[in-house]
RNA sequence: GGCCAGAUAGCUCAGUUGGUAGAGCAGCGGACUGAAAAUCCGCGUGUCGGCAGUUCGAUUCUGCCUCUGGCCA
């Protein structure tokens, strides 16, 4: 629906570009970044993190000298980051993108920063690691459906939509009630702030494989190639250089987690290749159902021989509906 | 060649005192508001190795065969 009080140039023009992992979205993003006055924005929870390369897929350091990407390489293994930093670190370096007269092409596969970057977040407070680690200690000897049952208490309405099990939400939820004094629902409906929705106009555009079989085997054959390519030290490495732990959100990024499992005897070496396999397809079954289920995005098929100037010709019929745009 | 054990879901296995079977993993579907590459919810997808026999009825008991391990030659 076009608002009638806001012409169809007056926003400035902003692309998304989605995918599950494996599907082939850096690629594209390169070749993109070449013919038109991109700037690339990274929309991944894993490429935040510094030294952590090889598992997350990370673009070497020549090509990210060459293409910049704002967003990767942000913090510390050690550090948390957050749907809400993501989005205000994103609209920032998209408006500095503007400022330079070019355009912000955001490339990435975590949905939920996606979701919140269109539609925003409620006002909530942030997280607080010693009110986590109180209720951590409180489910260990309780168990955490009796925080569930304690959250029913006082906020009906979110334990109604909780799993007995969904230990983060319940957490969460309960994080919520106690820092505000308020329930989670009462936050979540209240009116969102007009700021939330951003100034811009955005074309998603979301690369899906038309077989799934297909996308398996490039997942298989790319955890392959990591670990071909030294995965395994690469985590070693991480461990001597940070203090880390397994609960960590890096250490609990998809293969990182694998390897430390191994690393610790959790799980035998001539099963970590599989188990890292079957941990990056169920990674890229989630991100298929957020972009066909939740996120409006235009779909493309990915596995298809002319990708990369299918995708051009979406994005220049798009630019084309900007005749009176022009860059700051 | 002989003896023993096994053959059940994509994989590893459990089970049926004879009434056509169920776990884990994998897979598939879904949810998702400051950890999201996270977290959680739902779904069994099967010539029970083959052919006979006994039986109202065999995946289950019996025989033969095939294959796979192991032991003995």
């Amino acid at each position: 629906m076009t608002s009638a009080a806001v012409p169809e140039d007056a926003l400035p023009p902003a692309i998304l570009l989605l995918g599950p992992t494996a599907s082939g979205k850096t690629a594209v993003a390169l070749h993109l970044a070449d013919r038109f006055p991109f700037d690339l924005i990274s929309v991944d929870s894993a490429l935040v993190y510094r030294d952590m390369n090889i598992g997350t897929a990370k673009p070497d350091t020549a090509t990210l000298a060459r293409y910049p990407h704002a967003l990767v390489d942000l913090i510390s293994p050690e550090e948390h980051y957050s749907a809400a930093r993501f989005r205000a670190d994103a609209l920032t370096a998209m408006a500095e993108s503007r400022a330079r007269g070019r355009i912000p092409l955001l490339v990435g596969g975590t949905m939920l920063y996606v979701k919140a970057l269109l539609h925003g977040l409620s006002d909530l407070p942030q997280a607080n690691p010693a009110l986590r680690a109180e209720l951590d200690a409180r489910a260990a000897s309780a168990g955490w459906p009796a925080l569930h049952a304690e959250l029913a208490r006082h906020d009906p309405e979110t334990a109604a939509r909780l799993a007995p099990g969904d230990a983060q939400r319940i957490q969460r939820a309960l994080e919520i009630l106690y820092l505000t004094g308020r329930p989670m629902s009462a936050l979540l409906n209240e009116p969102r702030p007009q700021a939330q929705t951003p100034p811009w106009r955005f074309l998603s555009l979301a690369l899906l494989p038309r077989e799934r079989s297909v996308l398996h085997a490039r997942i298989a054959e790319r955890f392959t190639r990591m670990l071909e390519q030294g995965l395994v030290s690469e985590v070693s490495a991480l461990r001597t250089k940070y203090r880390l732990y397994d609960e960590l959100p890096s250490m609990r990024c998809v293969g990182y987690r694998q390897v430390w499992e191994m690393q610790e005897g959790r799980i035998p070496p001539a099963e970590l290749r599989d188990r890292g396999i079957f941990a990056t397809r169920q990674l890229a079954k989630r991100q298929i159902t957020w972009l066909t289920n939740t996120l409006e995005a235009e779909a493309i098929d990915c596995l298809q021989e002319s990708l990369l100037s299918e995708v051009q010709e979406r994005i220049e019929r798009f630019l084309a509906g900007f005749p009176r745009y022009a860059p700051v």
